[in-house]
RNA sequence: GAGGAAGUGGCGGAAUUGGCAGACGCGCAUGACUUAGGAUCAUGUCUCUUUGAGGUGAGGGUUCGAAUCCCUCCUUCCUCACCA
């Protein structure tokens, strides 16, 4: 018996035995409720970063409690392996996508295999290989057919760098969301899946257990907005300009309208004497990015065309404008203008010299509200003015319908034939084309100009190998001519599928991988479906997260699901709802933060000049090398920039200047030094290789264990925020795990054991299993380990005093093992075998909550005095409401406090939950 | 500008969701064992003017009772952003 915990010379073993006995196999079992239990799958990049080991050992451990409790528990584990990085290796390494792709994977498997984690690897799906991809191809085909699929111009995110089209959900502040390289904006034609449609049903989050924040994230990116749209017409020529507003009770203050730079009327509607500045403008425009565009309180621009429009609701003649502040890409393109209730036509009628006209008269206002007396515009309640037969109807806050003048103006538009209600989203159609080789192609071909579908049994269109991979920038499929040439008349697609179209049916191929009649097993999807519980990031809220959701949504109305539901059906299960949604419960872990970082302690002498020192000499010390009476600046270096140091002086912070030829000593670091190698302190960030504050979990394993590293990941962190890393609290985890062999490999005591010890520990380990029930069942993995250790300290502490005897012992252990195989299922194993029990320790049932056994028959009674506590008095668990209440008032504490008097109240809060009860004597 | 999340010891974080604030751990302190201690064990560790009193970013409010609910600020992080 070793008697220390070394968790190399285990784990190992452990994670082949499972393997050989298919200890994680998941197999259909009708007769065992199901639980599939999901983690996002990684892009291969190479290496597995310690922020994969947090998202996915929690869930892991999640995933085997379940198990334990009796659910036939599905974990899988795939690779989302299409992606650019892999075709930028390509290009800078001349190593081939495909090669690097799968060594990657190679080398992830060993690292994800080290966690220790239950995944079935049987069921392991990459998503380049060409029985994953030729369902992403079948998928886009159904769709094509469905015309959810279809090919569109529109203005669209061109990537500059990357020599491709990005979807809006991929574009951030005007830059790729990836490598925050600029986009601009390009009229192309592309291939796009109609997302829109399914607006209002993605709104609908009822069935969904997500977190409040994502569904609002995604709620704002679908951005519903509820109002009307008019026609309003050109003076000559009458072409009709339609406008999207969410105020049509203030169609009668429009007195200017606006047209984004890109809208087709521009060009026909503009004068020939505003023609040179509108051209001019509109060119301007089109250069500027979509960053420039939307720098905040830029000054709103615009040039008049020369033309007029005609308002319909009162034939007034405005003027048309052309402004870069209306976006094309929302609504019509085209505005009313109502600078008196429009903050940003406000704006831009004062820059313009255009007319302000008040509509709504605010409520709490007795004077009319006059164009000389705004200083912005207002869009508060208010009744309708200068608007015919509608003045009068009272506009509030509310918006659409429930505004009783916006509803009235819409019944009125409709009514007389001017306009109609109308919804409008923030959500563009999914552009899902790339420019790029290493994605799923797009089995489609253009026959004499002509689009058509690949044929099924040609499916899939496979990517060729024999590529040449030149910096030119293009995609190499566009100059390999045997693959996009297939005779004379028929040319083939060389775009290819967004990744995020790989992954939004991943889950899918995970039941049945290897399936090659259908993309998966409807008796599978009839057992497993749908993702019981999902894990993984919250930084895809408004793209894979909201892209998988549409995605289940056309295959449940395409079919793809029917035999599924039939097979439901035949095992008597209803199969309503079940395959509307991919995951009914969503959790998102917070992410793993670099250290901070301590600046090196200096001593700095010098002169001191203008508040600061100039500093001749810097050395790198201790805090207490300080020379007794030193005249300089000592403290923490708090910043750095060039030669100038923050040092922190006990909390007084003061300027160090060090001079070009000062000597600076660094003791660690022999030979001359220079202002460089100072270190400053380091905010808490992100990780990144740049910053040099990541963290390899493959080191973290040779170190610690895989054990260790998984219970410090879910003990120190709240991980659904997640928090800055700090190596030096793995003690913690550590010794508990320690701790936990060295009772167990002790043996079994000698002690008589005495009955009431360990009646009292029985007690503790049922509180324990009900704190770490609901721990898991919340994510709250930290307090279900704290709870842990306790035991241990309480358990340890009794086998010291010799107080448990061997069976007692042997019991107790039993239970333990059990409640630590979730978190460290190498070591809880370990010790199982060593004590001679029978494999696995992971097929064990997970020990019962017993109320009974947990209830304490003793308990204090809290006496608060107005609230706060002052005494403790100790009394049986079931005491009575009048028996507590006449202890506390009797009691030393409040006698002191009532000093004679009666007491107000005295209010008897019952103990629940295992807290003690409490009477609160009001004085 | 809009929306969201959060602010608790020296640090990571608890608090059964309105009922003993600071569980558990790190760190630190004192002691024991030791040639040694960055091993192990024991004890202690919110603050103060300590028979008591105060304390959860600041200020107000509701309540018998507030870290938790409401209002007004301040700070940090995230998301969206001229959205008509």
């Amino acid at each position: 018996m070793n008697h220390i915990y070394q968790p190399q010379k285990i784990e190992k073993k452990w994670q082949a035995r499972w393997d050989e006995s298919q200890l994680y196999r998941s197999r259909v079992d009708w007769s065992k409720p199901k639980h599939y239990a999901l983690t996002m799958l990684p892009y291969p990049s190479g290496d597995l970063h310690i922020g994969h080991w947090f998202a996915m050992t929690p869930s892991d451990a999640r995933a085997r409690w379940m198990r334990m409790k009796g659910y036939n528990v599905l974990f899988p584990m795939g690779f989302d392996a299409f992606g650019l990085p892999a075709e930028q290796a390509a290009i800078s390494r001349n190593i081939h996508p495909w090669k690097w792709t799968f060594a990657n994977i190679e080398r992830m498997r060993e690292q994800l295999r080290s966690m220790g984690a239950m995944f079935d690897w049987e069921r392991e799906a990459i998503s380049c290989t060409p029985e994953y991809y030729k369902w992403s191809e079948w998928f886009f085909k159904r769709f094509y057919e469905q015309g959810v699929a279809y090919r569109g111009s529109a203005l669209v995110n061109w990537s500059e760098s990357l020599q491709t089209v990005l979807a809006n959900e991929q574009v951030i502040d005007g830059k790729d969301e990836r490598t925050g390289q600029p986009v601009a904006q390009k009229m192309m034609e592309q291939w796009f899946f109609r997302i829109t449609k399914y607006a209002d049903e993605l709104l609908d989050f009822a069935p969904l257990d997500w977190p409040e924040s994502i569904k609002i994230m995604q709620t704002n990116w679908i951005g519903r907005s509820e109002g009307a749209r008019a026609t309003f017409r050109t003076e000559i020529g009458g072409h009709p300009i339609e406008i999207y507003t969410t105020r049509p009770d203030t169609l009668w203050g429009a007195t200017f309208m606006a047209l984004a730079p890109e809208h087709d009327l521009v060009n026909r509607i503009t004068t020939d004497e505003r023609r040179a500045a509108v051209e001019a403008y509109v060119e301007a425009a089109a250069q500027a990015t979509e960053v420039e565009r939307m720098v905040e309180d830029r000054e709103k621009t615009g040039v008049f065309t020369g033309a007029y429009a005609i308002n319909p609701v009162n034939d007034e003649r405005i003027p048309i404008w052309v402004a870069d502040y209306v976006m094309i890409t929302y609504g019509t393109g085209a505005i009313m203008a109502v600078p008196a209730h429009d903050q940003r036509d406000f704006e831009f009628a004062r820059a313009h010299d255009l007319e302000v006209r008040v509509v709504i008269q605010p409520e709490d206002m007795d004077e009319p509200l006059t164009e000389a007396a705004m200083s912005a515009a207002y869009d508060g309640p208010g009744a309708m003015v200068n608007s015919d037969a509608m003045d009068g109807s009272q506009s509030t806050s509310a918006k659409g319908r429930k505004n009783p003048a916006i509803s009235r103006v819409i019944d009125w538009l409709e009514a007389t034939g001017k306009g109609q209600e109308s919804v409008n989203y923030r959500l563009r159609d999914w552009l899902i084309s790339r420019q790029r080789y290493w994605g799923s192609p797009i089995p489609m071909l253009r026959a004499d100009g002509e689009i058509v579908p690949v044929p099924d049994d040609e499916l899939p269109v496979e990517l060729p190998e024999d590529v040449d991979f030149v910096p030119t920038g293009r995609s190499p499929l566009t100059y390999h001519e045997p693959f996009f040439k297939v005779d004379e008349r028929v040319r083939r697609e060389t775009d290819t599928l967004d990744t995020f179209m790989c992954s939004s049916w991943y889950q899918l191929r995970y039941l049945s991988p290897d399936c090659d009649s259908a993309p998966f097993d409807a008796d599978e999807a009839a057992y497993w479906l749908p993702v019981d519980v999902y894990t993984g990031g919250a930084e895809h809220a408004v793209m894979h997260l909201l892209y998988t959701r549409f995605f289940t949504k056309v295959l449940r109305d395409i079919g793809v699901f029917d035999d599924a539901a039939e097979a439901m059906r035949g095992q008597g299960r209803d199969p309503a709802g079940v395959f509307d949604e991919p995951m009914t419960v969503l959790r998102n872990q917070g992410q793993v933060l670099g250290g901070e970082r301590q600046g090196d302690f200096v001593l700095c002498s010098g002169t001191m000049a203008g508040g600061r020192l100039l500093a001749e000499r810097v050395e790198v010390a201790d805090w207490n090398q300080v020379p007794a009476g030193f005249e300089g600046v000592f403290g923490e270096i708090a910043h750095r920039t060039e030669n100038i140091l923050r040092v922190d002086m006990a909390g007084l912070t003061q300027l160090v200047e060090i001079l070009p030829d000062a000597e600076i000593v660094i003791p660690d670091i022999p030979g001359e030094n220079s202002v460089n190698q100072l270190r400053h302190h380091l905010e808490i960030q992100r990780m990144s290789k740049s910053k040099g504050n990541v963290v390899n979990p493959d080191e973290l394993v040779a170190k610690y264990g895989a054990d260790v590293v998984r219970c410090y990941l879910m003990f120190n962190f709240d991980w659904q925020k997640g928090g800055p890393w700090n190596e030096n609290n793995i003690k913690g985890p550590q010794g508990w795990l320690d701790d936990i062999w060295e009772i167990a490999t002790a043996g079994p005591p000698r002690a008589p054991g005495d009955p009431e010890a360990e009646r009292d520990i029985e007690r503790k380990l049922h509180q324990t299993i009900a704190v770490i029930n609901r721990g898991l069942e919340d994510f709250s993995f930290n307090t279900a380990i704290a709870e842990q250790m306790k035991f241990k300290n309480a358990l340890r502490a009794a086998l010291r005093e010799g107080k448990i005897g061997a069976s007692a012992w042997r019991e107790t252990l039993d239970a333990t093992l059990r409640l630590l195989a979730p978190f460290a299922p190498h070591l809880a194993e370990e010790i199982w075998a060593r004590l001679g029990w029978d494999y696995s320790v992971h097929q064990q049932p997970w020990p019962e909550y017993d109320a009974d056994k947990a209830r304490e028959e003793t308990v204090d009674l809290v006496v608060m005095i107005n609230g706060r506590p002052r005494a403790t008095i100790a009394v049986a668990v079931d005491i009575a409401r009048e028996r507590a209440q006449e202890l506390a008032l009797a009691s030393e504490a409040a006698q002191r406090y009532l000093a004679g008097k009666p007491a107000k109240r005295a209010i008897f809060i019952p103990g629940r939950n295992g807290s003690d009860p409490k009477v609160n004597v009001v004085v």
